[in-house]
DNA sequence: GCCATGACGTTCC
DNA sequence: GGGAACGCCATGG
């Protein structure tokens, strides 16, 4: 495996309850701007006993990227309103009420970390409503 | 090694 | 503000 497969596992894990984070976000975090994709490709390999918090991940627009039809995509609603996270009417997520701010990673990674953050802060912006 | 696909993102209509 | 088109990176065939 990658190691930034790894990196998004850890920049996941780092999501704190209550929050969610988006795609393009994670692959900022785990040093592949651009690679939001991957990201959706990474997690979807995880298995079910995983300890990622997985269904902390959505898409920019706020809104679970698994199809309405998914069963996936009602258990990670159900998994963040037990959290405490809101669903406006259309099945958006608040962004700028719940969204994790890519700062609070720094804060928690702590120093070995900062080739990423130093990447990020090039180019943070956006997601702000 | 090339082509198609996917839990996405950004930019133009 | 909503929808369509193109771009992105990694995997699988």
């Amino acid at each position: 495996m990658n190691p930034f497969y790894h990196r998004i596992y850890r920049v996941v894990r780092h999501i704190p309850k209550g929050r969610v984070a988006t795609y393009g976000l994670v692959a900022r975090l785990a040093g592949r701007p651009g690679a939001a994709r991957t990201v959706g490709w990474a997690l979807s390999a995880l298995p079910d006993d995983t300890d990622v918090p997985w269904w902390r991940v959505l898409n920019a627009a706020g809104r679970i990227s698994l199809a309405a039809h998914d069963h996936g995509s009602v258990v990670q609603r159900a998994l963040l309103l037990r959290e405490g996270v809101t669903f406006a009417p259309g099945g958006a997520v608040n962004l700028g009420m719940f969204g994790w701010p890519a700062e609070a990673y720094d804060t928690a990674a702590g120093a070995h970390t900062r080739a990423a953050s130093s990447r990020r802060s090039r180019r943070s912006r956006g997601l702000r409503t």
